[in-house]
DNA sequence: GTTGACTCCGTATCACGGTACGGAAGCTAT
DNA sequence: ATAGCTTCCGTACCGTGATACGGAGTCAAC
């Protein structure tokens, strides 16, 4: 605990000028609380600020965007489950969708790193990849 | 064939502006080709120019990124194969990741609508989800 | 008690993939 | 042959998610 910027993005993952973006997007809380007339000090973190930045970068890898990272943290700060619980399920329906996208291509590629295979002769169709999905 | 710009945007779902952007970036053939000593008039778009427009959909759903397309036209142009088989299994791989981190997190996601769809009482616990994955 | 790293803050810039605007010129249907 | 869509072209702008810069202030170690 009482970490600082530094040590609470290194704990993310991330570099201390994208802590500073989060804080400004209100992701991660208040850098500047003006409260007690001034604490112009230097900030400090602790265990909610490394949960919340995990949780952001969870989300994100979820498809999640920030705007909408910010609405979990909000509906969270409310405890309003019904929407928690649809905002879950409709990413996983884009997840759902996405996956199989991707499986989709995926497919195709190892179809065209197959053919591209053989020797300097016979098919190697680039252009013709990725016609059905 | 003898499609006229926003004919060949239609048929690849994509807008007018896009499919000049693409001209721009050199996945569809120079709108400029300034041959003939002139040839000032309105261009016509075949079959080539439509499987290309394909082609770019295709990979990008693949996740490639244009840069990386304009190479693979390019790799297309010159046969070289090794190299088409080398990018094919490098995004292959690629894929594989990112479809696994999609799974872990549509798995965190169910947990999360499931345990948020009991009572108003008992854990929604958003800001722990993701907290494996 | 000074030096050097770290922090704070506003603002600028970047990469990516588009999307929009505006003027001139070219088609096309009446 | 004129109105009114398209097209062409350069250039500007957008959203998303960062990343960089610069100056002033702060803290910690020597």
């Amino acid at each position: 605990m009482a970490l600082t910027i530094s040590e609470l993005a290194r704990s993310g993952g991330v570099g201390v000028e994208t802590v500073r973006f989060y804080q400004r997007r209100g992701l991660i809380d208040d850098p500047r609380p003006s409260r007690f007339g001034g604490a112009k000090g230097r900030r400090h973190y602790g265990d909610d600020e490394v949960r919340r930045l995990r949780f952001v970068r969870g989300a994100q890898r979820a498809g999640f965007t920030l705007d909408e990272i910010a609405r979990l943290l909000e509906l969270d700060r409310v405890n309003d489950r019904p929407a928690a619980r649809t905002m879950a399920r409709e990413r996983i329906e884009a997840l759902d969708r996405k996956i199989a996208v991707l499986q989709a291509a995926r497919a195709s590629l190892t179809r065209l790193a197959k053919a591209c295979a053989g020797g300097p002769d016979g098919p190697c169709p680039i252009l013709e990849s990725f016609t059905d999905s």
